[in-house]
DNA sequence: ACGCCTATCTATACGATGTATAGAACGGAG
DNA sequence: CTCCGTTCTATACATCGTATAGATAGGCGT
């Protein structure tokens, strides 16, 4: 049962690794050693297929947005009873408590290499699929109104910011407070509905 | 000019070397011996004063949160042509771009410890002015309806969303856009104004 | 005035991390 | 079959946070 010099896919293996690191203990613990070690190889393998540390956690983010983007697309494919923005706010806002420590890798860019092209370009999907979820501009949809515009930016600031403060325990606090009554889909309608 | 063993008072000269270090180089290079290093002292010396390094970010963080709520009630005591939450807001903005490593520090609640005294009021009295920044309630102030509760929330998601993407670069594709022509305030008011 | 006691600061050590380098093992091209 | 580049290992180094032990100084009781 020994392990092969040559791994096969290390790559895919590596990447695995980090996933599942980055979800059973948290974004601190993503160490390039520890990958290594879960993946049961060297701690300097994955130098070939992914230079340093920025190129495996890019390329573990590129994973990451598009999933991400998986669950914007459904939502907007199925708003259910919702109106398809309102839709996408809740399913960005999912996203971001089902993984918390992807979501935080995804949206802290200082670790990250956008010039990677699987990153940026799953990052680009992600902000066309929020720019898409609004009424679009009927005249010339490549350049929108300043109102659609501020819509947009509007609304993916609310998203992000709700997202952002909710991980960061930031609302427990008014999440507690009885009319709310800890639910967190119930706050954020509330908070769309301003 | 030899210094003195003991340095009279070194937990303020260490946090005016962390926040010296904190603006110049950023986050990242905010470490313990970096800042002992820049005070002129031992790298263990920090450890009486605040601990482990937790202990110093927190502290720095509650002097940011009380920079950050200096400007915020000044925005709210002179509004000018804005209505006192579009006031708020652009504060907010305006402190997250001044002093964006700072901001990420006070909004990162990872390495912080909000069981300091310090921390914990401080952040406690920017969410108040944050609330205060809203009609409140007439009938009990103190139980807010879920309207306001929701106009709170949502007011606050907003503006740190915006804070938070404009930092991270999210927005620099939009803000390039002719409609806002590199104006962060113009774009804030359009995304305030959905 | 004197001696101890505690807080403060230094020196050293240890494990962990990212990265650079050199060498070993493999696989395919000629 | 040989050579060569790719992949992986082994080792080394600087840096980090932290634990520990020892040096220094200021304050307090006597």
């Amino acid at each position: 049962m020994k392990r092969p010099y040559h791994h096969g896919d290390l790559p895919a293996a590596l990447l695995r690794a980090a996933g599942e690191i980055l979800r059973s203990e948290g974004l601190p613990a993503l160490t390039l050693r520890a990958v290594a070690r879960r993946a049961g190889v060297s701690h300097m393998a994955p130098a070939p297929h992914f230079g340093d540390l920025s190129g495996l956690l890019s390329e573990l983010a590129a994973i990451g947005y598009g999933l991400f983007n998986d669950t914007l697309r459904q939502a907007q494919d199925h708003p259910g009873h919702r109106s398809v923005p309102t839709a996408t706010a809740h399913a960005y806002v999912a996203f971001a408590r089902t993984e918390p420590a992807m979501f935080l890798l995804m949206f802290r860019s200082e670790r990250l290499d956008f010039g990677r092209p699987a990153l940026a370009a799953a990052a680009a999907e992600a902000t066309r699929l929020l720019m898409r979820s609004l009424p679009a501009n009927a005249s010339k949809p490549d350049v929108p109104s300043p109102a659609t515009l501020g819509r947009a930016v509007g609304q993916w600031s609310v998203v992000h910011g709700f997202a952002m403060l909710l991980i960061d325990g930031r609302l427990d606090g008014i999440l507690a407070a009885p009319e709310c009554d800890g639910d967190v889909d119930r706050l954020l309608d509330l908070a769309l509905a301003s």
